[in-house]
DNA sequence: CTTAATGTTCAATGATCCTTGAACTAATGA
DNA sequence: TCATTAGTTCAAGGATCATTGAACATTAAG
């Protein structure tokens, strides 16, 4: 319980650390699903479509050093959350356009829906 | 007068390229001041305080190629305008909250006031 | 024509990124 | 205790990044 792993205080997040660690589609994917789950936390397991255990891991230290999300362990899991308030504070309205936009724009939004087809290539 | 630069069209530039490019200090302090100059082009040789002319023309490349500025050659200079319509129709109020988000964090946007000194460590 | 101004291209370099597999830790469960 | 689950750490590798200086191209100005 007093396992904390790192987290920057909210006056710490950084603009340009933030955009790039967004700046890569595993790392979108991620973030879109986990705002598309609304205050449910998740866990690593629940992206492993998106790589191997290794890669998520590296992906969510990432996520987490940059301040996007918040990770808790729980267990032998870890549970994932997005710093909605925390981001929403720093940079008003940000993370909500970015998760409109990949709702328009990733494949990984459309899973299982007809339109995920189209994108084989490119 | 024929000599235009590769621009991606607007339905072909995507967030995960436009948050990488985003997401270095040097190009996002040329968006930020480009957007605080409105429909004013600029040079590359006006963000020279940024890097060499190299570095610049590297930059800037980097974010022709994202979709997110213009870049229109007239004699010997580079003309570069944010491509602000055509970010806002694909992503929707992503540009503006990234401009407000510089300007309460970049230390580049502070150039010439008073708080422009307690930027030197971090 | 000569020179200056403005950028681009190229090769080199060191840094960082993302992925992999193997080994490992920690917690859970039979 | 022994095995399983969940995730981390490490070393290695190839790829991309950001910077530099030198050489170059193009346009403008004297």
């Amino acid at each position: 319980m007093t396992d904390y792993l790192p987290h920057p205080p909210v006056e710490y997040i950084a603009l340009p650390a933030v955009l790039s660690a967004l700046g890569d589609e595993t790392r979108l994917a991620i973030i879109a699903i986990l705002a598309r789950n609304g205050e449910r936390a998740m866990t690593c397991g629940q992206f492993l479509q998106f790589g191997s255990k290794t890669a998520i891991s590296y992906h969510v230290a990432k996520l987490r050093e940059a301040g996007i999300i918040h990770v808790r362990p729980e267990g032998t899991k870890r549970l994932l959350t997005l710093r909605r308030g925390d981001l929403e504070s720093r940079f008003p309205g940000f993370l909500d356009t970015v998760i409109a936009s990949t709702a328009a724009t990733l494949p990984y939004d459309n899973l299982g829906t007809p339109e995920a087809a189209q994108f084989a290539g490119e």
